[in-house]
DNA sequence: GAAGTACGAGAAATCGATTTCGTCAAGAGT
DNA sequence: ACTCTTGACGAAATCGATTTCTCGTACTTC
């Protein structure tokens, strides 16, 4: 058919009517059974479909949501955004999905982009501390964080126990007989980074450790920094014999060099916080704390989506509890 | 400072200039280097940012580029979502990610609104062979299909050689000394799911293979599909000794299912279709065709910004050459 | 010195849908 | 019988930026 573009204009011409007859039938406003019929007619024959763009300059509103992530080949942000999505779509809006690559700079790009597109609302995953929401919040769109706060006490929050999530990967570890327990975390600007590290620190305490920094070294949460981490601890002269490992991939490159001399994670007990889906890390007998990825993605969106409903009330914060799959094997 | 919008009027008023000064500031266009000066400067004191909605409708152009998935949480499309996103980031375009869930409907919609919105182009990696893109080729939009091709001679394409990978992926296997070699494929309406079936045919039979299809099984690209398979195969009366799995997923799956049954890939040969991020496919012992995923996004990302840019020759196919590994361990 | 050429810039039209404002007519109320 | 609602719907304003269209001034070129 038409290769051309079919306005609201030629629509009402065919039926008779005026443009804005054919717009309140498009948007269910009163209009009567005849005039409604014949514009569903003339918009069917003409495979009319609305502009969005127009539209959404009349209404300085649009039904789409940004997901602003950090990394889209971490598998714990698909899943995020998976929650995210089934939540929103279900609502009747669409997602966007931002790739920042943990720079602050993208990240504001597509903070403007958000802002000028009149998106219905932001959810970020925060790439450092850094992250600048005010102008979100100074022109009212509705936002939440998600995984990491933002130390505003304006602003929604999704995040995990991760203190607690700390603690027990640590003790899972002590109670599997280990003794010299080391910790991995994350950059030490990053909030989740602190507080795993803390309830490790705790455990560690308990359990008659130093407290000292010999046994902990702060990564970058990718591949290469946990492998390089895990060396560095093989290579001192008293070495650890167990690990807690702040996240998912850090772990798959801590365990690339427990392999290269030789140990497994039977005889190197670790613990990580965060799946990888088809790592098998439990079936290689790595004590998992399970982040809830998909949980957190549509805690956040029900948030958002309350915001866009009109909520007005005071930010709140959620805290979703780690499950413990540490006892399994 | 200011919460709320500001205008191209207000930045002209404050600059004492007309609007359309401002805008060919904006722009680019000509003007002398007094106003220049003027505009910019109460730009900045406004800080303003210029509504890419208004000047979306007017221009009917946009510099975003859609690219659908059918599954965000596939390793295999998060790579090429990355390799999409370089080209095109450094092209001057946003890129926004849509994940379908192989839903023909979502997939649909997707595409109305990437027309809607007058987004510069599409990248589709098809759901299924009903994949519909003739409203954007009847509206001249730029597409270009990824990973499955469309069956379309007048719509750009990327594929990879997926026949001559299934191909020495068999024979791989043939040559490590297996002799009963079995494939699990994708469905068998998925144009990438026969190609690579072809191929390991042709390795069957020249092995003498019976060209028989009991060592064939159709299953859906996932990874429990894979081990339903696997499971099947296994219990045959005449049991193979190897399989090539045609998809990473796939691969997970029937992984589990031998383990289930206490074999390892060492002793039951598998090759695979495409790599497992963090699965460690290789340090198992599994033979990887590697897919260049994110080069499959790099080159989809050139040939839309090619036809963007107004190249309007005939379509093009480029096949990439799946690297083969699989001499490895 | 007259005619021709550029160039900077303002006024106004434009993109396509939504929404306000009024008008007109039919039914309700007194 | 007359005013008051109420409902459907067209004309026109609106959203904010871009893009003609036009005009006045300055600079060439014979």
């Amino acid at each position: 058919m038409a290769g051309a573009k079919v306005t609201i204009y030629q629509v009402a011409a065919r039926a008779g009517v005026s443009p804005a007859t054919v717009s309140r039938v498009l948007n269910g406003a009163r209009v009567s059974e005849e005039s409604e019929r014949l514009v569903r007619a003339a918009a069917e024959e003409l495979a009319f479909t609305p502009d969005r763009t127009a539209r959404r300059l009349r209404r300085q509103y649009s039904e789409v949501i940004a997901l602003i992530i950090p990394d889209i080949e971490n598998p714990f942000f698909t899943a995020l955004a998976r929650g995210v999505e089934n939540r929103a779509s279900a609502a009747g809006y669409s997602v966007v999905l931002c790739n920042t690559d943990d720079d602050p700079a993208r990240e504001s790009t597509y903070i403007d982009i958000a802002l000028a597109d009149h998106m219905a609302g932001v959810i970020l995953a925060p790439a450092d501390e850094a992250s600048d929401v005010s102008r979100l919040v100074a022109r009212k769109r509705p936002v939440v964080a998600v995984d990491r706060s933002l130390n505003r006490d304006d602003v929604d929050a999704v995040t995990v126990d991760n203190r607690a999530g700390g603690l027990s990967a640590a003790r899972s570890l002590y109670a599997a007989g280990f003794t010299r327990v080391a910790c991995i975390t994350g950059p030490s600007t990053v909030e989740t980074a602190q507080l795993r590290m803390e309830g490790w620190r705790q455990a560690e305490r308990r359990h008659g450790g130093a407290g000292g920094d010999e046994l902990l070294r702060y990564a970058d949460y990718r591949v290469d920094g946990g492998r390089a981490a895990m060396a560095e601890l093989l290579a001192l002269p008293e070495p650890p014999d167990a690990a807690v490992v702040a996240n998912n991939l850090m772990a798959a490159g801590a365990l690339d060099a427990l392999y290269d001399v030789g140990l497994t994670p039977a005889r190197f007990g670790l613990a990580v916080f965060g799946d990888l889906p088809h790592a098998s890390f439990s079936r290689q007998g790595i004590r998992v704390v399970d982040l809830p990825a998909r949980e957190l993605g549509e805690a956040a969106a029900n948030l958002l989506l309350d915001r866009i409903a009109g909520d007005d009330g005071p930010a709140r914060t959620v805290v979703l509890h780690t499950d413990r799959r540490l006892e399994s094997r």
